[in-house]
This record gives structure tokens, C-alpha cells and sequence, in this order.
DNA sequence: GCCGTTTTCGGCCCGACTGTTTTCAGTCG
């Protein structure tokens, strides 16, 4: 069994952590924290990394060292030594808010406590007020903190987030104290899950402010409560951090709390550079504070074009900025149709014409239905009685409508052996057809991304539905060669999705700038299974601006005439 | 542990809040 990507980054992430409890040097912690997140987003293969010459920055030699005998041998005897020296479960203590290692470190060398269950017994025994530092407040802290490990793991879809944002915006904005807001944090940046919610406003009067967040009917918990930051937990269990400032630190407050920690710390240094100093207050020369009204001014004083919140994760951006340039990104306004919707012909909840009107009333010029097929029992796919009956419905709807149109498709089940669900005469009666895996997922990598392959290179295959199989969250991707799909699918004209459902967002972005340099065509796709599901497109799009597409990446930002023709000529039959 | 167009040694981002203290450590973002 060999080691893959995230496997490598999870064990360096690991050995950080514990030789936190170890109580080693910060600098030293954090170097393996860099090393896994290079891991992480590492555009080569393992293999190829550690048999070439070819330096990464975040990894230095020691790392690589023991990286490569991971890679060759399965194993890696310092982490091993480290792991031995702790109790299993003692790392699960630090996913509870507020306990970091200096606690954790007390609780198991003090008391023995080495799981969830045994600090929830201590806490009930009251076996914490003993211990210096600690009192009633953190161990009331703490039991709630368990709870709340176990009942949301931490990590919120993006639509869970985005809704009650949304409502607590409205509600500060009706504040006649509040001159200027915006959500910042992972939220802005547009990440595929976050931790919680991140508002900034610009105020002379933050008590007010304060005052009326805390109070919000939606609030569930008060976690803190003060003049310029509070923190509230929400009835359905995700936090929201409120930063108050004053007018002048509105942008650089902006900026700092939108993140990422990592595109900070490359701004900081940059500064620096300059002899200034970054915060979230602003920029200084000494004593002096240098005026911005605007992130865009931040930027240009340090030599820097804009940067739209959804790149700033220190992965591309600054090299774009210095390079070739920050892209001008695609938008929801740019999406003029879209593809993979289901009606109740298979799972959906929706008919066929109500699917249409609520994409009618998003403004879009069309829509491609893609119910399930055939193997796809379970979700009610369709047998070929089925198409011909919807096949006749969709020409009597398309022939009511006006300057709109529904495409034929088919979200066909990738076999295991990589064929599609219906004979060619079938597959030709579509307008287009998305292909996807449902069903068999416990294949090799290798046999998997042949599988996927094989489906690409059917010449009815319009798209790839997504594309890993991941549900963010709950299950962890398909093992698969993506850099192999992505080739595949740019050597037969093939459109790989951006599933914009928000618990998949598949294919993942961090994979989207190889793809766009390639030359992939992406679609924003909404998987939608209601009429509401529609409007998961934006859930998309956010996916699409963080991997640096622009309107010419992406097939449904072109036009019903423009798409149509597409279609039409990237079908085998016409 | 990582990094370097002044550097192979000496730095490494920085501030707010809580809960415990009695002036501050720990945690978080």
C-alpha cells in the first residue's frame, strides 16, 4: 500500500502536533505545520518528488529525508518514536476549543486522561479543579466543548455558513452605528468547508454594535463579549466572530481578518521588506500610520494588484500577481445556462417544467437535465421507455417556451469497466451526456483512474460528473489520479465538472490552475435535485474564482446560440 | 526545521479575550 499525498500530510501535521505536547520549539512546530501543507497542495507526484533533484519550498532536507523513507518504505521511524511516546487518543483532546498543548499536556501527565471519555468522566468528577490553572469555567468549558466536537467535528458546508451570514449581515446593516461591513474569513475566501463565520464593521460606537450582535435571536451562546471582537455560537451550532474597528482601520481590518493566516504572513513579510510594519490596524512606518480607505490601495502600497478574497490562500497568488497577472475571474452574473439538474423522473423533487421556470427566474437561457440511468436502481434511473417518454416531453416544453431551451442529457453510471449505461443508438439520442461514478468505489488507483479514462474516452461522453466522488464532510474521494483525468480530458475535448452542490465541489480547486494552464473547459454545474438546488451555482462559482478560471474556462457562460452549437458539434451523431 | 541578491546563522507575524491570576499564560485567528 503506498502513500499518498494527504496520507504524508496528515502524518507531518501529526508529528507537529505532538511535538507541541512535547513542548518543542514553536519554529520547529511550525516548520512540519509548512511541511504538510506543501504536501498538500503539491502539483507532482510523490515518487517524483523524492527520487528528483528538484526543491520545494517548505520542505528542506530534513523533512525530505523523512518523507522519502515514508514514500519507500511505508514508514517513518521518527514519527513512529513519537507516537510511542503519547497515549493513543491524546491528540483528540486538542480538537476542543480552548485546549491547546499546554493544557492537553497537564490533563494526561497530571490526571492520566488520554480520550474523549475519559476528560468528560474527569469533568463530571469535578477532577480538574485540582490542577493549577484551571477552574470551574474551563471545565464547563470543556464539557461543552466535547459536545460540540462530537456533534459537528468542527467544520461547516459552505451553505450552512452562507445562510445565517447572509441574515446577520442584513441585521447589523439596519444598525445606524454601523458605517461599513463585510464578511470576511474562510467564508469570503470561499473555501469549501469553513469553521465559522467572520464579520468586520466600521464603527464609532462598537458597544452598540456589540450589543445588538450578542442579542440576535439566532444566538444560542455568548463565547465572548467584548469592545472590539465578540464571539457567539448559533442555534445550529456554527460560531460567528464579530472585529469591530474604527473608519480608519476599516480596510487593513478587512484584509487581516479575511485571511488566509498564510497570505497574511506573506503580506507581513513583504512589508517588512519595506520597512513596515502590517497589521490589522494598519500599515506603519515607525509611528506613522499610512492611510488606505480600501483593500485595493493596501495592496498597491505594497506593490501588489488586487487580489480577489478567493485566491488569497498563499497558493498562486503571488507569483500570478508578479507574473502574468491576477486573472479577472468568473462571476455568477457571467453564467448564462447550466447543466446536471434532476427531475422526478429519477431523485429529483421537481418536474421537468418546474426545474425550467426556476431556472428561468435565475435568468439563464437554458438548462441540461440529467437524470440518472439505467444501473442507478436506487435513484430511480431511467430505462429507455423512460428517455423516449421524457425525450417527448422536453421537445413539447422547449416548443412553449421562449428564448429558452432544456438540453437532453443523461447522468450515466461510469461502469465498473468503464463503459456507459446504454447502448450507442441510446447515448445518441442525447444532447449531451455526463458521465459519473456512483457505485463501486473500492478499486485500486489505478484501476479507478482507468475506469474514469475509459469514460472520458467514449466519444459520448460530454462531461465528467464529479469527478472523485467526494462528500465533504463524510467520505473522502475515490483513490484517483486526477493530473491523469485532467490529461485525458483535455486530449478528447472533454468538459470536467465543477460540481457546485455544496457537499461535493468536486473536482477540488487547488487541482483548477494545473487544469486551466492544460487547457481544461470546466462547467458550473449545480447537481441540482430541487428547484431550490439551482442556486447552489454560486457555491460554484466560488470554487471556480479560487482555481483562477475566467468566463473563457467555463461552457456555460456562453450563450444558448453558442452552446447549442457546441453541443451540436461535439456530438459523434450530427 | 526552514530559509537566504546583505545572510549557512539567526531570525521566524502579531494582537484580543478568557480565566486564572494579582500581572499574565494559554489559546485563537
Amino acid at each position: 500500500m503506498s502513500i499518498d499525498k494527504k496520507q504524508a500530510a496528515n502524518i507531518f501535521e501529526e508529528i507537529a502536533r505532538l511535538l507541541e505536547l512535547k513542548g518543542a520549539n514553536q519554529f520547529r512546530t511550525r516548520a512540519y505545520v509548512g511541511a504538510a501543507r506543501t504536501l498538500r497542495s503539491l502539483d507532482m507526484e510523490l515518487e517524483e518528488l523524492v527520487d528528483g533533484n528538484e526543491k520545494v519550498k517548505g520542505i528542506g532536507a530534513s523533512s525530505m529525508e523523512k518523507l522519502r523513507e515514508l514514500v519507500k518504505t511505508g514508514k517513518m521511524e521518527y514519527y513512529e518514536s513519537l507516537k510511542a511516546e503519547f497515549p493513543e487518543g491524546v491528540l483528540d483532546l486538542m480538537k476542543i476549543p480552548r485546549l491547546g498543548p499546554k493544557k492537553v499536556k497537564v490533563l494526561y501527565q497530571q490526571l492520566n486522561i488520554t480520550s474523549l471519555d475519559d476528560l468528560e468522566k474527569a469533568c463530571e468528577q469535578d477532577e480538574l479543579l485540582s490542577l493549577d490553572g484551571f477552574g470551574a469555567k474551563t471545565q464547563e468549558n470543556i464539557l461543552k466543548g466535547i459536545k460540540h466536537v462530537r456533534q459537528y467535528k468542527g467544520r461547516h458546508l459552505v451553505r450552512a455558513a452562507h445562510v445565517p451570514a447572509q441574515e446577520f449581515l442584513s441585521h447589523l446593516q439596519t444598525l445606524p452605528e454601523v458605517l461599513e461591513l463585510d464578511l470576511a474569513g474562510s467564508l469570503r475566501r470561499r473555501k469549501e468547508t469553513v469553521k465559522d463565520i467572520d464579520i468586520v464593521v466600521s464603527t464609532e460606537e462598537p458597544k452598540a454594535v456589540m450589543n445588538a450582535f450578542v442579542n440576535h435571536p439566532l444566538v444560542h451562546e455568548i463565547i465572548a463579549h467584548g469592545d472590539t471582537k465578540s464571539s457567539v455560537t448559533l442555534d445550529s451550532g456554527i460560531n460567528i466572530d464579530l472585529r469591530t474597528v474604527t473608519p480608519e482601520q476599516y480596510a487593513y481590518a478587512l484584509l487581516h481578518f479575511t485571511g488566509s493566516k498564510e497570505h497574511n504572513t506573506v503580506m507581513r513579510s513583504r512589508a517588512k521588506d519595506k520597512g513596515l510594519k502590517l497589521n490589522e490596524y494598519g500599515l506603519f512606518r515607525g509611528e506613522e500610520r499610512i492611510h488606505a480607505s480600501s483593500e485595493e490601495e493596501i495592496y498597491g502600497l505594497l506593490d501588489l494588484p488586487f487580489i480577489p478574497p478567493e485566491l488569497r490562500e498563499d497558493h498562486a497568488e503571488f507569483s500570478l500577481a508578479e507574473g502574468d497577472g491576477i486573472p479577472s475571474l468568473v462571476t455568477l452574473e457571467d453564467l448564462k445556462g447550466t447543466f446536471h439538474a434532476h427531475t422526478t423522473y429519477s431523485d429529483g423533487s421537481a418536474s421537468l417544467d418546474e426545474m425550467a421556470q426556476a431556472a428561468m427566474l435565475q435568468g439563464l437561457e437554458y438548462l441540461g437535465i440529467t437524470d440518472h440511468s439505467q444501473t442507478a436502481y436506487y435513484a430511480g434511473g431511467l430505462n429507455v421507455y423512460d428517455i423516449e417518454k421524457q425525450h417527448k416531453e422536453i421537445d413539447a416544453l422547449n416548443e412553449s417556451y421562449d428564448n429558452f431551451r432544456i438540453f437532453k442529457g443523461i447522468e450515466s453510471d461510469i461502469l465498473a469497466d468503464g463503459s456507459l449505461d446504454y447502448p450507442e443508438p441510446v447515448l445518441a439520442s442525447f444532447d449531451f451526456i455526463i458521465a459519473s461514478v456512483h457505485s463501486q468505489f473500492n478499486l485500486t488507483k489505478d484501476e479507478m483512474t482507468q475506469r474514469i479514462i475509459k469514460a472520458i474516452e467514449n466519444p459520448y461522453t460530454t462531461m465528467l460528473g464529479h469527478p472523485t466522488g467526494r462528500l465533504l464532510l463524510s467520505r473522502e474521494s475515490y483513490p484517483i489520479d486526477m493530473h491523469k483525468v485532467i490529461d485525458a480530458a483535455i486530449a478528447n475535448g472533454v468538459i470536467v465538472e465543477i460540481n457546485a452542490n455544496p457537499h461535493r465541489l468536486d473536482i477540488d480547486w487547488r487541482l483548477l490552475q494545473y487544469a486551466k494552464e492544460k487547457g481544461m473547459l470546466t462547467s458550473i454545474n449545480p447537481d441540482a435535485h430541487s428547484t431550490e438546488g439551482i442556486n447552489d451555482m454560486i457555491y460554484g462559482v466560488g470554487i471556480a474564482r479560487k482555481g483562477g478560471l475566467q468566463v473563457g474556462d467555463v461552457l456555460n457562460t456562453l450563450s444558448l446560440q453558442d452552446v447549442a452549437s457546441y453541443l451540436d458539434e461535439r456530438h459523434p451523431g450530427r
